[in-house]
DNA sequence: TCAGTCGGGCTCGAGCCCTA
DNA sequence: TAGGGCTCGAGCCCGACTGA
């Protein structure tokens, strides 16, 4: 199952990229010289994935309801141990990817059965929240609680730790607190999406939201399940690297 | 100067409406 | 009643702008 490709499609054009501004853009010049304006779905900081000068895929897909044509899939990083590997920088990707997984039979050994995938599904205190996926458990499944599954982008790594978020984030927050509300009349599960295949283990971004870590233990606590899994980015396709283990800080000391 | 507010581009599922 | 098309809204959060 490791390596396996989930998701294929069009070979993606290579380039550099010179600058990111307004959140959503980036200017990047193509190996072929021209230069153009990417759409850029990863609104957050996008800690040591955003260099200017470094090597980006982007995606050309002209749409009358698109006003930029090109779209910034992925960004080359060279890591601690001074390889270069490609990071996927989609936010909207690791929600279909891990559907995929599912899908795939990734997660059937820690998940059971799965019968229904829904995605974007309504709940929370307000009814405004939407969870990412819901999972209906097959017939032979042993646990018959709906499943919710809350997937997050995870691009930050200290040495093969990786870390979400990296930046503060009240979203984070409150849909920590939603999953640990369907407790225990449903299983709440986290997916961290690691979006690079060079990490060994994850745990909560407590440098960048201290209050996001403290949620994290708790959630952990009240019976909140995680689950990282990993995944590859090539220029044409994106494969399953298999799940990591976590661990409930970002330091190994006790935080104050 | 600081704190608070809101706009910005794009995706995609839900829900509504219309037509056959 | 079913299916297709359309609209709406959540999500992502930084940075510019506004008001105190």
């Amino acid at each position: 199952m490791i390596g396996k490709s989930l998701l294929t499609f069009s070979t993606l054009n290579e380039g550099i990229l010179l600058k990111r501004y307004k959140r959503f853009l980036a200017d990047v010049e193509l190996d072929t010289g021209h230069i153009v304006t990417a759409h850029c779905a990863n609104t957050g900081p996008m800690t040591g994935v955003l260099k200017p000068g470094g090597r980006v895929r982007v995606r050309y897909a002209p749409s009358p309801s698109r006003k930029l044509s090109w779209s910034w899939e992925q960004a080359q990083v060279v890591n601690q141990a001074g390889n270069r590997i490609w990071v996927g920088v989609n936010t909207a990707l690791p929600n279909k990817i891990v559907r995929l997984a599912i899908e795939a039979g990734c997660f059937r050994e820690a998940l059971g059965e799965i019968a229904r995938i829904r995605n974007e599904v309504k709940y929370g205190r307000t009814g405004n929240s939407r969870i990412d996926l819901l999972l209906t458990p097959g017939e032979n499944n042993c646990d018959q609680r709906q499943i919710f599954l809350e997937i997050k982008n995870t691009t930050w790594t200290d040495g093969s730790l990786a870390l979400f978020p990296d930046t503060v984030t009240e979203r984070g927050q409150k849909h920590l607190q939603e999953m640990i509300d369907v407790l225990p009349n449903a299983r709440a599960l986290l997916v961290p999406c690691i979006s690079r295949n060079d990490v060994d283990l994850f745990a909560p971004g407590d440098a960048a939201d201290p209050i996001y870590g403290n949620l994290f233990r708790q959630a952990l606590s009240e019976g909140v399940e995680v689950m990282p899994c990993c995944f590859g980015f090539f220029s044409d396709h994106i494969t399953w690297e298999g799940m990591r283990p976590f661990r409930e800080t970002q330091t190994i000391f006790p935080l104050p």
